[in-house]
This record gives structure tokens, sequence and C-alpha cells, in this order.
DNA sequence: AGGGAGCGAGAGCACTGCTCTCGATGCATC
DNA sequence: GATGCATCGAGAGCAGTGCTCTCGCTCCCT
């Protein structure tokens, strides 16, 4: 829920730069202005650095050059790289979420299918475009680091996505509930947390067949992106369509 | 076809540390042997560090240090890091291929289902027991790096047990086929390769299916082991075994 | 028996993350 | 407005990394 009041802060004001940092700074001073945007240009670099050889290449020294600073003085604003990775980390989070909640707000006059294909498609999109910041927010932890609380409200931006098309689809009456499945008393209070805090309405049957989806999702694009359909799938778009609509047909037990 | 070759020497002689070494080396003199016994000794010092810490923690000093050499001498075996960890990779496929051959193995006389289940949870186990090797080998390839030939064989056997699951499932009825999506015609060929090579007798509609549930499984403990589920589910075991029963739902289409 | 290939050790290069100290500068307080 | 403190950038330095090169030694094939 707190997600929604970072989104709509990020929407009402624009800030530029501001989008990842939480606490309001009203740069009162000069000094305060230059670390802002200091800070923001050694993200900028690194981010660049981040995307053209990924997060082992990142150096803060290699960045520190490149922004005209010494390394040293580069702590003075990161305390440490992987400070510094978690920042890019939000970003990434941040701006895939805003990507995904935009393409669902576009297609909300659509029926469940095709905004599942249009959410499905731009979140594809800018993992493809954006290969290096998916395979940290999507592949592997970055080995020996452990993501920071801070992560986790940016993250959930697309699952609320995906939860609420499940929950607008059940509404309307597209999405089928199907009968209940078995399951054990913790992931059945799993799913009611869940359904308390954003998928109001939507039955365990769902919300189950929701998170297999998504974990398609996922699951086909890491696929894709980490080499495991090479010489196997050569019509990638093709076939992210195809196991996106199988994935709809589950998803709206149509079938 | 070339795996079930390697697999076959693999189960047949008994090198030891051969599994990864395609070409055969008979081991005449003692430098032969020695250097066989240091290249394994490298790798088992190698593959627990990074069980430990991590790929990105696998330092070719350290190995060398335990290993009781100069780090210089290591590069006598490895030519390179990367060459190093490549090693690591391939064995790491080999050992989860094997698993997941075995489980299909001691599954076959069930049901579809529950060998699906079997395998599932096979292979969750091993990804929950060396979760930094898995990392590896099913998250994002570490950067820089670009998975090499001789990974991509040892790489298929475990899709090569899903698609004999598969292929079984049809001869035996369990799975319907169902309508034939619509696809282009580049998805259509590669499936249809997919299909001559590993896959006799399973029409398109259940590949697609296959190929959703497969993504679902890396998917789901992708998940699970990357923090995604973290606050949100807490019964992993029940959570998984829930939703691999759907997936096996969707695959036989049986609902 | 000789000569070449393989081997381990050591020094060294360029790079990394990070710490510490040292002046300089901006800023809030008296 | 002067003073004192926090912040800042620069530089040196430490421990560690991947990798290269040279140097002798040893094993093995001819």
């Amino acid at each position: 829920m707190l997600s929604f009041v970072v989104a709509a802060l990020d929407l009402g004001h624009t800030f530029g730069m501001a989008a990842t940092n939480p606490t309001i700074t009203p740069a009162r001073t000069a000094r305060d202005r230059a670390r802002i945007e200091l800070t923001d240009e050694i993200k900028v670099v690194a981010r660049r650095q981040l995307a053209e050889q990924g997060s082992a290449a990142l150096s803060l020294r290699a960045v520190a050059r490149e922004v005209g600073m010494v390394s040293s003085a580069v702590y003075r604003y990161f305390p440490s790289r992987d400070d510094l990775l978690t920042a890019l980390i939000i970003d990434a989070y941040d701006a895939i979420g805003a990507r995904a909640e935009a393409a669902e707000r576009e297609a909300r006059q659509l029926g469940t299918v095709d905004r599942w294909m249009h959410v499905c498609d731009v979140f594809r999109s800018w993992a493809l475009a954006n290969a290096h910041e998916y395979a940290l927010i999507y592949g592997s932890p970055v080995p020996g680091y452990a993501a920071p609380e801070a992560t986790i409200v940016p993250a959930s931006r697309v699952p609320l996505v995906v939860l609420r098309l499940l929950a607008d689809g059940v509404d309307s009456g597209e999405i089928a509930t199907g009968t209940t499945p078995a399951m054990s008393r913790t992931v059945r209070s799993d799913f009611a947390q869940l359904r308390r805090d954003a998928a109001v309405g939507v039955p365990d049957a769902v919300l189950s067949r929701g998170l297999c989806v998504w974990a398609q999702v996922l699951g086909t694009i890491n696929l894709e992106m980490f080499g495991h359909l090479h010489n196997v799938i050569h019509d990638y778009d093709g076939f992210f369509s195809l196991q996106m609509r199988r994935a709809a047909d589950f998803l709206l037990l149509g079938e």
C-alpha cells in the first residue's frame, strides 16, 4: 500500500531524480543541492556502466573516474559499492514498475486477456531493452548481497499490477473461479493475507493460478534471456506471445 | 542425442572426475595421472568455495592457496577463472541432470502427474541444497560470461527428462492434446524440430503447454530462492507442491 | 642419453574495494 | 560578521584480485 503513496508522489511532483529518494529533501542550501546533483550524476554514470557491462563489471573507481572524482570521494555519497548497487536496483524496480503500471492503465478498457498480453509484452520489452538491469532484479541476486528492506516496496509494484488484473478479472466474471485447491493451513493463511492486502475478492484458486502465470512470465523470459532456448526457439517474439496466450487460457480457465 | 552418449559413458565407466571431460584420457603416464588428480582437486576446492560464498567470491588465488599451490600454477590447469567456472557449471548441469534422470527412472511406473510431481520435487530439493550452483546455471549468467558450447549438452539433460515425460503422457493418453494453438511459421518449425529431436509424437499444443509448465517450475523456484516471495509465502514446501499440482492440471488439460 | 614439453614458484602489472589523514570550503551559530 | 564545526575532495596506502612472464626443475618421449 505504501507503494501507491510513493507512486503518487512520483507522478505528482516532478523532482527529476528524486524518484528513488523516499525522504523528501527540500535542498535548501547550495551544498545540499550539489550533493543531490552529484548523487544523481554518480547513479547515472553507474547505471550506464551497469547497462553496458553488467553488475560484476560495475567498478566504483571507474565511475569515480568518469564523474571526475577520486574514488574515495564517491564514498561520501555511497557508503559502499553494494549501496550504489542497491540504489540501481531500486531504480530498476521503479522503472519496470512504472512501465507495468502505465501498461495496465493504457489497457484498462480492454478485456482481461488483452490487458494481460499487453502488460506481459511491455514487461518483456523492458527486460530485453535493459538486460543487465533485468538480470540484476529478476536473475540471481548478486552473490553475497542480501536485498535490503528498501527494495521491497518498489519490488512489489509489478506484482501489484498483476494482482489488480486478477481482481478486475474476477470482478468482471472473465476469470472463472474453479474449484478451491487443497493446500496447507499456512498457504491458505498466506493467500488470505495476500487477498486482504492487495487482491480483495480474489479466491484462493485464482490466486494460485495467478502466481502460476506470473512465475511463468518470469520463467519464460529467463529461459529466453539466459540462453536456455538457444538453438531451440528462433522466433522469440512469437514464442513469448504464444506462451503468454496459453498462460491467459489457464488463468481464465476458459479452455 | 549426444547427451545420451555422454551419459552412457559416465554411467559405464567410473572415471571419477571425467564426467566433464569429453575427450577420453587413458591417463597412461604418472604425469597424466597427477594432472587429472590435481584438476579434480582444484575443482573440488573451487566447488566448495562456490557453494559457501557464491560465484562472485570464487577466487582463483584462494583456491590455489587451499590446494597448496601458488596462483600461477593453477593456470596450468585452467586457462582462466572463467574456464574454472565453466567446469563447475558443467558439473552442476550434470549433477542436476543426473538427479532428474534418476527421479524420472524411479517414478517410471507411476502416472504422469506423480512422475511430474516427483521430478519437480527432486529438482527443487537439489536447487535448495545447492543454492549457489543453482543460481549459477538457472539464475542470471555471471556477467560478461558467455556460456560456451560445452555446456549445452549437459544443460539439456533436465529438459530432455521433461520432454520424455510429455511423450510418455501423450502415448498413454493421460495428456490431452487440445486444440492446436495459432503460432508463427517459425515457432511451428521450431516445435517440429524439437519433436523430431526429443519429443516424438508430441503435438504442438502439448509442447507449448510443456514449455509453459517448465518455465513455471523455474519461475516458481526463482521467486522463492531469490527472495520475491519473502513475507508473502511462508510455507514454501506447501506452496511449491500446490503450484506444481496446478501446473500438472494445466499440462493434462484435465480440469 | 639427450632434448623438449610440462610443471611450480616467484615477481610483477594493473586493477579492485575500502580506510585514513589532511587541508579546504561552506554553513549555522554566537 | 567572525568563529567553529561538519562536510567535502584529494591523496596515500592496504589487502586483495586476475593474469603474465621468467626461471629453474623434472618427467617423458625419441
